[in-house]
RNA sequence: GGGUAUGUAGCUCAGCGGAAGAGCAUUCGCCUCACACGCGAAGGGUCACAGGUUCAAACCCUGUCAUACCCACCA
């Protein structure tokens, strides 16, 4: 079988998954022996189909994953999906309403059915495509948040936190979607700055000409006010403390209240203050003890307000307001003014704070435990800034709303005891359970009705990587005592509060334990030109075009390559083309050597039997440490560009090379040595990439065992003996060498040789196809044994046909003249040269030579540097000194001789 | 108001105490028996600014200025 000229990605990608699936390659259990390393997903919503920021998140994943396995871990990453509460409601309300039906016309029970309908028909569509980009998940452990054993754990979450009284009911302001028609947490708030107007609006003291100003940003709300705050201290309003006022329009008689809160520099300094409708006056009601009146219902109409304004929206009731105000002369003035408004994270609607009946939970403790684990490194980073705003927002967290007024989600198991009219009754305690209760404890009354809340979405993926493990039906089972807690967890930041902090609180709550060491944040994908990527801009890369148009392993490349810990990261198809390109130059070198291996009758030990080889080995050994370490504390990045740099530019662009003289030979003993070496350092690249690039590194695997024909064409699932690129404790042993540097160091100086030859060649325009003579003049004696043994890489990279070495040769005529790691080097070009380019040329060397040398000097008559920096320093220093003091030399004594 | 990042070649980004790097783009030369999705070579940077520490600073410290994101009870 042959390999293709260019790599073709679709049917190597669809035959390894299908392989991989068959075989159950990622299923795993629990094992004595080995340790284990587990991952959960963020479960994404079943609403949602792949974009690039899953693409990252799981590619990023998968990498950990496959590159664990290989170190013989035993891994395991749990699949699943979650039923994302209020967004995914909201999309089937959408679909119902091009009908022209809303919820209410189907009812609860029809809705639902409706949601769990359209869920089973495209709630998988989302792990289908994170299969076509490789990810190895363990897919027999596939999870949904609301599927009967999450539910369970959820339930008893919910049981035990209510049984220790962490979760109370109570009417409290709350932030309100009127669209959504539910309640929302602190946190599912998004605060954006918007143009508004700044009112300045007098309100008359009672029985005087007096009045006090207040500015506000919600003149409507005016309509609820139960009183005027300033600052006690604030000597301007010392003297109307406790005065009356009578609120205009709606002729109330409120006071003057004094609290610390109001800024005195702000405005007028005199708050209007409305409890109903506004977080902070809320909290100046407590502590004064004022009325709380709510005049703005849970549709965003007015209520308990003067006929005139009952069942306005709020716009429109703020219009009216402006106008009544301005017609009595009561409106001071409107001053330009922007300030942030909340508005709902999942349909934009401004949020109505306002009070309301709902489920409570104190998260006092938990918090406090999980700041202790952070600030005792037991949850870690990846990059450690993060853990600075994170132990902020627990500090400072308050009690989480958790009950949502929609009917998608796991309805709140708290049961009512009602009479036969099926009203409450108020003497006997709810009760949480698991079901319906038989019979009322109090009462023994067999009637119940189900709280009609659900749970925030958030409560049920805070306890993901318990409840994946089963936590629900059985706290002792063998899968979460081996897996639990898991190893990593793989984010963005923007669900770092929302979702990463909670299963922190939950984990410490249930398990006593943190659910995960590791929290490797990682940046957002941005288009080329740093915006976000989103539907409203147009500017979205959609993945699987990508992995259509450029192959799955070109986008986990450019993804991995770009992902440095917490750094967001420009995409485009540039970055796409150039990991593509690197697919195809991985192909070909592979192609190379595998044609080469036909004939030669098995591969022997790698033996090094030149400084080529040496010198590969030694570099390879280092790219192979830096690799895994850079895997191992998620720096994929840097991982990433390690194997690039070392595969195109060391491997394939000098050892290949190289190595060809050597493949070429007639001498099978020969040919089979330098073919055991380039096989070894490819396949050892090849497993270092896999985790990053496992579809083609499995490809070329099986091409280089000479397994393609079972495994490529008819893998059936006998194939099972041979061992895959991806099988655990699968790493090729690295050979270190003690005498790495030297090889390294040797191997330099026959480059720069090369490099200097090659680049003559090309400013003089000489056709490659033409070979010339060098003549090696030797300055520094100690380095040419080494230059002397390896000729035939000059002569082979640099196209020269003979090389002669001596000491004190003069300048042939019409040469060009290179000065080099210890060599003047001449190339005769007679015919070839163009004299007054060469001279241009060493001109210019002799320039940077010069700044050199003056760096070099200054330093070294720096008494200073010559007491205190360390001897290895100084050494260098003077080396670089007469190197070019040499190459002046060298350089003008050629002048000279050029005329 | 508080916090966190980031400012390095035209673009995207590495480097984080001892001579400024890569990819893309640009220019020149090559269809060299793996690859033109390629090979060889070249040009291109007061490393945001100002101080400080150090023999030595793109790198450490302080401040300033940009940019992005997050948090906050900005009436």
């Amino acid at each position: 079988m042959e390999m293709e000229k260019v790599y073709n990605p679709k049917d190597v990608e669809q035959k390894w998954y299908k392989y991989w699936i068959e075989n159950k390659t990622f299923a795993v259990k629990p094992d004595s022996i080995r340790k284990p390393f587990t991952i959960v997903i963020p479960p994404p919503n079943v609403t949602g189909s792949l974009h690039m920021g899953h693409a990252l998140n799981n590619t990023l994943q998968d990498i950990i994953i496959r590159f664990k396995k290989l170190q013989g871990f035993n891994t395991c990453w749990v699949p699943g999906t979650d039923h994302g509460g209020i967004a995914t409601q909201n999309v089937v309300e959408k679909l119902l309403k091009k009908e022209g039906k809303t919820k209410y016309d189907l009812g609860r029970e029809k809705f639902l059915e409706t949601m769990w309908q359209w869920r089973v028909e495209t709630g998988d569509i989302i792990l289908d495509q994170l299969k076509k980009l490789g990810c190895g998940l363990d897919w027999d452990r596939t999870a949904f948040t609301m599927d009967e054993e999450r539910s369970k754990a959820v339930k008893k979450a919910f049981i035990k936190l209510y049984g220790k009284g962490l979760i109370y009911r109570g009417k409290r302001l709350v932030n309100w979607c009127t669209r959504c028609g539910t309640a929302l947490s602190d946190i599912e708030v998004e605060h954006e700055n918007e143009k508004s107007s700044l009112w300045h609006i007098k309100y008359p003291l009672k029985n005087s000409d007096e009045y006090i100003v207040v500015a506000t940003t919600r003149p409507e709300t005016m309509l609820g006010d139960t009183a005027v705050a300033v600052n006690p201290n604030d000597e301007r309003y010392t003297k109307l403390v406790g005065k009356t006022i009578i609120l205009p329009l709606v002729n109330r008689e409120i006071k003057i209240v004094a609290d610390y809160i109001v800024d005195q520099t702000f405005g007028t300094g005199a708050v209007k203050v409305t409890p109903a409708h506004d977080a902070t006056d809320y909290e100046i009601a407590k502590r004064n003890d004022l009325e709380i009146i709510e005049i703005i219902d849970t549709k965003g109409k007015m209520m308990n307000v003067p006929g005139k304004y009952e069942g306005m929206n709020v716009a429109d009731a703020r219009k009216a307001v402006v106008e009544d105000l301005l017609s009595q002369d009561l409106l001071i003035n409107t001053e330009e003014y922007s300030h942030s408004v909340g508005r709902c994270y999942r349909c934009g609607t401004t949020i109505e704070p306002l009070m309301s009946e709902q489920w409570f939970l104190n998260v006092g403790e938990m918090s406090k435990r999980a700041v202790d684990a952070a600030n005792k490194e037991e949850t870690k980073f990846y990059p450690p800034s993060w853990k600075k705003p994170y132990v902020l927002w627990l500090e400072n967290l308050r009690d989480w709303c958790i009950s949502r007024q929609i009917w998608w989600g796991h309805r709140i198991p708290v049961y009512y005891c009602v009479d036969e009219n099926g009203q409450k009754k108020t003497d006997c305690k709810p009760v949480a359970a698991f079901e319906t209760p038989k019979e009322c404890n109090s009462c023994k009354g067999t009637k119940f009705s189900q709280d009609e809340d659900v749970l925030d979405t958030w409560f049920s993926s805070a306890l993901w990587p318990m409840s994946v493990f089963n936590w629900g039906s059985n706290e002792n089972n063998e899968d979460l005592k081996y897996f639990y807690p898991t190893s990593v967890l793989a984010t963005g930041h923007e669900i770092l509060y929302l979702w990463v902090a909670r299963m922190v609180q939950f984990g410490l709550e249930f398990m006593n334990e943190i659910p995960y060491n590791d929290i490797f944040i990682h940046g957002i994908v941005r288009d080329k030109s740093g915006k976000k990527m989103s539907k409203s801009l147009g500017n979205v890369i959609d993945p699987l075009g990508t992995m259509d148009k450029f192959g799955t392993d070109a986008l986990r490349f450019s993804l991995a390559q770009a992902a440095a810990p917490g750094r967001d990261m420009q995409i485009s198809d540039e970055s796409f083309l150039a990991a593509r390109n690197f697919a195809n130059k991985i192909w070909n070198a592979s192609r190379f050597i595998i044609m080469n291996l036909e004939g030669i009758g098995g591969l022997g030990e790698v033996k090094p039997s030149e400084l080529a080889d040496e010198w590969i080995i030694a570099e390879f050994a280092n790219t192979a440490k830096k690799v895994k370490s850079s895997y191992e504390s998620y720096d994929i990045d840097t991982a990433a560009r390690e194997l690039y740099d070392f595969f195109w530019t060391k491997y394939c662009d000098w050892y290949i090379e190289l190595s060809k003289i050597r493949i070429m030979s007639e001498d099978k003993e020969v040919k089979k040595q330098v073919l055991s070496i380039l096989v070894y350092i490819l396949k050892g690249t090849l497993q270092l990439l896999s985790p990053i690039m496992p579809f083609i590194t499995a490809e070329i695997w099986e091409f280089v065992n000479g397994n393609y024909e079972l495994r490529i064409t008819n893998y059936e699932s006998t194939a099972t003996d041979v061992r895959q690129i991806i099988a655990e404790s699968s790493f090729l042993p690295v050979i270190a060498r003690s005498d790495t540097d030297t090889a390294i160091q040797e191997m330099s100086v026959v480059q720069e040789i090369i490099t200097r030859i090659r680049t003559i060649r090309s400013e003089m325009n000489i056709s490659p196809a033409v070979q010339i003579e060098a003549i090696f003049n030797v300055l520094d004696g100690s380095k040419k044994a080494n230059v002397q043994n390896n000729a035939s890489y000059i002569k082979q990279l640099a196209k020269i046909s003979s090389i002669k070495f001596g000491e004190n040769i003069a300048r042939p005529k019409n040469s060009a003249l290179a000065v080099a790691s210890g060599f003047e080097i001449f190339l005769p070009l007679e015919g070839l040269i163009d004299i007054e380019k060469e001279k241009a040329r060493l001109s210019k060397e002799i320039v940077l030579a010069q700044q050199e040398i003056e760096r070099t000097n200054s330093k070294l008559q720096n008494d200073n540097f010559v007491k205190r920096a360390p001897e290895i320093e100084i050494e260098k220093i003077k080396a670089r000194l007469s190197e070019a003091t040499t190459k002046i030399e060298k350089i003008n004594e050629s002048l000279k001789f050029l005329g």
